[in-house]
DNA sequence: TGCTAATATTAGCATAGGCTAATATAAAAC
DNA sequence: GTTTTATATTAGCCTATGCTAATATTAGCA
């Protein structure tokens, strides 16, 4: 069964009706579905594209690569853009569930979630850089 | 383009580069930076932000949860985009090195790559879906 | 009180992204 | 050959994204 595809505001998204059980046979095209509920779809997506953007993710590199935990000001130098965007982008790595935050009078500290510790975890052990 | 923390120094003192039990005190700026290379950030941006994206990501978990290699009109039906939005978004997870593709005939098969189950499986065994 | 430092929020702009529809390619079938 | 089927590519239209600059908030300090 198909789920998903519920009232999404995407606008070119089109609801098309599979006509697809009965259609020939013989060729390879069985459907399938999503093995995910759109909740879970949803959550992870929002991780994922949150870590998929150069800022956001070398922010949370070195968040995940500190010791103690990091505060705004430390990440400013090393990611080259400013204050705002990297609080932007941090508010948005804590959306998503990859770091956590706390403050400490007027500074904020992060750190990298257990979820986040994994996937970075992952990349670096299947990571293949191809010199092109 | 990456921008390595130059030693930008002061507006505050700070000496903790390793200890983490005090940090209340002075200030919290010591700048860090990226523990990976440009090359290896962009590798991985570009997995991340192929998977960031309902379509791709569905796609993806479809390709991956198949026994066998799973071809484009397969995936028709449960993404609910068109054939040409799915050929884009099959070809962006391949050049993320998410899926491997292989030529039969007039079809393409798809597959996940062990990259692509690796951070699928943690994904998995770390999701915490929020009732929000 | 201020004032200043650290972070958050906002508006606005330029660009990237994702889709559809149309068209192109490629391989089998006729 | 021509037709049909499966997939790829392209142009074009919107929308989303990511930044900067400016402003707002918050907390310590004079």
């Amino acid at each position: 069964m198909l789920i998903l595809a519920t009232a999404k505001m995407d606008t070119h998204q089109s609801n098309r009706t599979d006509i697809q059980s009965d259609l020939e046979g013989a060729s390879c095209c069985t459907p399938v579905s999503s093995p995910l509920t759109e909740r879970e779809l949803a959550v992870d997506v929002r991780a994922l594209s949150a870590i998929g953007n150069d800022t956001r993710y070398e922010a949370l590199r070195i968040v995940a690569a500190a010791e103690n935990d990091v505060c705004v000001c430390e990440l400013e130098p090393a990611l080259g853009v400013t204050q705002g965007a990297i609080s932007q982008a941090l508010s948005r790595l804590y959306g998503a569930g990859l770091v956590t935050r706390r403050k400490d009078g007027r500074w904020r500290y992060y750190s990298a979630t257990p979820r986040a510790e994994r996937l970075l975890d992952v990349l670096d052990e299947t990571r293949e850089v191809d010199d092109e």
